[in-house]
DNA sequence: CGGATGAATGATTGTCGTTCTCAGTATGGC
DNA sequence: GCCATACTGAGAACGACAATCATTCATCCG
């Protein structure tokens, strides 16, 4: 059974006090700088624990790391993202969905699925 | 200034080759079991330089790995891709491109960018 | 409340994709 | 042909992440 542990509930807490994406490696190290005793494994497992229940979304940066985001769980969505703050924005689009549907379709291909990011400078740093 | 050499050119061509996404170590294994003597640094610089110059595309695997794809140069496309046997077929989808920029406008980003890529089992490999 | 069970932890080691290093090679301009 | 230097490639280094395993402690049960 899965058991409640404060190192867990460290890493939930943690993830929703960052605005936008963040990597394991970023958490771990903010966790230990404020007193914390968690170790690294632990924040990860934490995260994909989180990733699979659907608690965190995540996505990939350029440089191939895994950043995390709480996640408004049940609804599908995908993130429009500042790529010099990280500030996130959740988007809805079901004519996006729609479209992905359709072009697996077309095509003869079943099972779809997609990822759907959208980046840019938020208004914030635009003006700096 | 860029020099030519049957190194870039090899992994050019053995790019072309393959129908589908393929990564810098499925490259360069296949390129010496035909006998070249290439090497692994070669084919990631080449890969590199080919994707800075257009001419091919590249995603992230979900592991992580970079995988590149010859692409047909000049024109802004998507995929959609089949995660058994890497079957690709480009996508242009102008309705797509519009919604992004707008997705940015509306809150305020500027310099708008996004990945868009579409997922699923090709009608071959459904039948199995 | 104890005491037992085994899931969870974390320091450490291992893995693997990718980049760096640097001595040797070979391309392109002259 | 000669030279400057971009390029190459074997191997070492790097970094994110997974696996290991002795230890800890959350939960269950009496
Ligand atoms: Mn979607
Ligand atoms: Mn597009
Ligand atoms: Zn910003
Ligand atoms: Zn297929």
């Amino acid at each position: 059974m899965r058991r409640n542990t404060w190192q867990r509930e460290a890493v939930r807490e943690a993830l929703g006090n960052n605005e936008g994406f963040v990597s394991a490696q970023m958490l771990h190290s903010g966790l230990r700088e404020a007193g914390s005793s968690i170790g690294l494994a632990t924040v990860y497992r934490a995260l994909a624990d989180l990733g699979s229940a659907g608690e965190a979304d995540s996505l990939q940066s350029d440089q191939g790391e895994v950043l995390y985001r709480a996640c408004t769980p049940g609804q599908h969505h995908h993130h429009l993202i500042c790529r010099s703050c990280g500030l996130t924005v959740e988007i809805e689009a079901d004519a996006v969905e729609a479209w992905a549907h359709q072009v697996a379709a077309d095509n003869g291909f079943t099972q779809p699925s997609h990822v759907v990011d959208v980046f840019g400078m938020c208004a914030k740093c635009s003006a700096d």
